[in-house]
DNA sequence: CGTATTTGACCTGCGC
DNA sequence: GCGCAGGTCAAATACG
């Protein structure tokens, strides 16, 4: 059902604006604190932006019309890291389904769509930030208040998607009991959300020139005890081995995350944070 | 053979 | 109204 929404044009430059805010020390004037409205959250270091998409008329399977919820992390990667290296993972499956360079910024944007369940609305977009090209810029958006998925099933079990078009997927909006909305996802921002000590893995591969999170008390000693990881699993995510029901829980990503922020002031590297 | 990725085309919104 | 840029689609291709 098509309900009536509004157009935030603020969405337009989520990205950079998010992107020029942290790397210009300059979390403290968001447009929101400028125009006098409240301030951000405690943990806001980035605009949760709820937006109205128009899609196309002339594509029926676009036509209508949703409130997307966008968050954007960003995430220290090895400067060497080209193009064509994935994403680091986080805890769902995702679809890659498209690329596009933007302008201005010698990196392309990535898109991909999750595939973690049938039905998933959420997308969403890599770039590395023009700003700090070690810095991974994510940008997840979903329907406002859908249900984020659980994650996606680790260990070989391929997402099960096949078959599942555009028109299914608004057609069977079956939530999963253990679904939570990605609006949860929303009421923490924040920079870098580590979400399981389990994937720490994208991390070692990132970590060479971006030592900088690992700057982080916390992260120091998950990077130097390895398996032992779960000592910060333990701080933030009660994980074992059976992680499989961890990562279900994922979908509750402020309560289990690592978050990591970029120091305002002093220009330093990301600053760990739990919210 | 089934699934994921790539990539050019197409569509839409926005700024001028 | 036009052009540009971003986002998505979908056919082709690659991969396991």
């Amino acid at each position: 059902m098509e309900s009536p929404t509004f157009f935030n044009k603020n969405f337009m430059s989520d990205i950079d604006q998010e992107d020029y805010d942290i790397n210009n020390n300059n979390n403290n004037s968001t447009p929101e604190n400028s125009s006098g409205s409240p301030p951000p959250p405690p943990c806001a270091a980035f605009n949760d932006v709820v937006y109205s998409k128009i899609t196309s008329a002339s594509s029926p399977k676009k036509s209508s019309r949703r409130a997307i919820q966008k968050r954007v992390v960003s995430i220290p990667i090895k400067e060497n890291s080209n193009t064509n290296t994935p994403p680091p993972s986080d805890s769902w499956a995702w679809r890659k389904y498209g690329q596009k360079p933007i302008k201005g910024s010698p990196y392309p944007r990535g898109y991909y769509r999750c595939s973690s369940s049938k039905g998933c609305p959420a997308r969403k977009q890599v770039e590395r930030s023009r700003v700090d090209p070690t810095l991974l810029m994510i940008t997840y958006s979903s329907e406002h208040n859908h249900p984020w998925p659980a994650s996606r099933s680790h260990h070989g079990a391929k997402p099960e998607i096949k078959a599942e078009t555009r028109e299914e997927i608004a057609a069977q909006p079956e939530p999963d009991p253990e679904e939570r909305s990605f609006a949860d996802l929303g009421d923490e921002s924040s920079l870098v959300i580590i979400p399981n000590a389990d994937e720490f893995g994208w991390f070692a591969d990132m970590e060479t020139t971006s030592s900088r999170v690992l700057e982080s008390p916390i992260f120091a000693e998950s990077s130097s005890r390895g398996a032992d990881s779960a000592d910060v699993a333990g701080l933030v995510f009660p994980m074992g081995e059976e992680d499989e029901s961890l990562f279900a829980d994922l979908g509750e990503l402020p309560e289990c995350s690592l978050v990591f922020r970029h120091r305002a002031v002093g220009g330093v590297g990301p600053q760990a944070q739990i919210c």
